[in-house]
DNA sequence: GCAGTGACTAGTA
DNA sequence: ATACTAGCCACTG
């Protein structure tokens, strides 16, 4: 079996994000082959080893939202670069499912 | 090994 | 709608 860490996992799954479009923590655990993960995803993207490249800012949350809390503007810079990158925001600054890669369920809790 | 922490999620009030 | 709680599991000290 491969022998690889948990973040490496992660971050190939990541990788594998195509621009425009994003996956929330728990997709990219489950398809890591780690379902119930996610806290580990994020924790993985804070721990991103320096000179890999890595679309950090393509992973957002269940709620198709930024969960950076951090005062670094962190989430400001997630936003920018997914808006460069063809992403929208809807008026609850939440993107559009149709901006998720992989979304198997959903709730229709929305407006 | 234990306690605290966290870029999460789902459930309850 | 928001606020809080519990479950979750790896990393750090």
């Amino acid at each position: 079996m491969k022998s690889k860490s948990l973040y490496a996992s992660f971050y190939e799954i990541i990788q594998k994000i195509p621009e425009g479009k994003v996956a929330t923590y728990g997709q990219i655990a489950s398809l890591a082959g780690y379902p119930g993960y996610a806290r580990q995803v994020g924790y993985a993207l804070n721990s991103i080893p320096e000179g890999v490249d890595i679309p950090w800012h393509r992973v957002i949350n269940a709620r198709g939202m930024i969960s950076i809390k951090k005062g670094g503007g962190f989430d400001d810079i997630q936003r920018l670069m997914l808006e460069e990158e063809g992403v929208i925001f809807d008026s609850n600054n939440r993107i559009p499912l149709s901006t998720f890669q992989w979304l198997p369920m959903y709730d229709s809790h929305d407006e």
